[in-house]
DNA sequence: TAGCGCTGGTCTCTTTTTGAGACCATAAAC
DNA sequence: GTTTATGGTCTCAAAAAGAGACCAGCGCTA
């Protein structure tokens, strides 16, 4: 094994292994994978990796989350410990969110899926649109 | 703007003068990410990036995931271009599913975050440990 | 001093999504 | 003739998400 990345083979090897079963119940990458893969997860520590936000900004920056699951995804973030929260002892007190090393240290990878988004979301809708169509057809 | 990969600031620029309204809402990434961000579907990727595997044989592999959730999963990264679904006419016919071309060329960024949770569940563990320590103080 | 707004939330209600499991047709194997 | 395997769909219950009212404290303004 010279590849620096494995190939999913001997992952999924791997994963059989540990689980004891051969499947990928309780595998951890699930475990990780599924605490950033959340709806507004990967949205919110891409706008924080640019800067520190407050609360009220992030809710402008991203208009079209409720106030109920801003919070409550950038408090599971901040359990996992990708985000770091301080009150500001202000009136009315401000809160402001900023990633931690370990945000910064994962949003790296995530920036890779975030270009090829970049990339190819024309290839995406493309496929959506001729899907759709043969399915009509 | 030498670097490969730019930096999110200029990102967030370049969604304010797309969408006009200074804000995430129509992003094209999300598009995309969302598509593959739901609680199966990198997963899924991830097994048919090993190899092509019938229905049934995904299901083995991810036990917990219902029949149902499985149909529709791999019906939207069909839909999205990232699976190629075959049907076989045997008695009673078989089905297999594979990644496309653009499905692995998605999964090559996946990979590096799904690696990344390799290399970090621990220290994610670690948070989620601390976090919940503290918060029953 | 009475109203208003701004802060970052929580609480409740409704709608959407997901999970659990029954059901289905076909044909081969036992 | 009963069971087994195939890849689903259908229904109903549970969980999650969205919409929006409400809240407390203070500053501002009229």
């Amino acid at each position: 094994m010279d590849s620096k990345i494995f190939n999913l083979k001997s992952k999924l090897e791997v994963y059989k292994a540990m689980t004891g079963g051969g499947n990928f119940a309780d595998c951890p990458v699930r475990d990780v994978i599924q605490g950033i893969s959340g709806k507004w997860s990967s949205l919110l520590v891409m706008a924080l990796a640019d800067k520190p936000y407050r609360f009220g900004e992030l809710r402008r920056l991203v208009p079209d989350i409720s106030q109920r699951m801003l919070t409550q995804t950038l408090y599971d973030l901040q359990r996992d410990g990708y985000v770091h929260r301080e009150v500001f002892p202000t009136k009315p007190p401000s809160v402001e969110y900023s990633l931690t090393d370990l945000g910064r240290s994962m949003f790296a990878p995530l920036q890779m899926l975030i270009q090829w988004a970049e990339l190819n979301h024309d290839a995406v809708r493309e496929a959506r649109g001729a899907f759709d169509a043969a399915s009509r057809a």
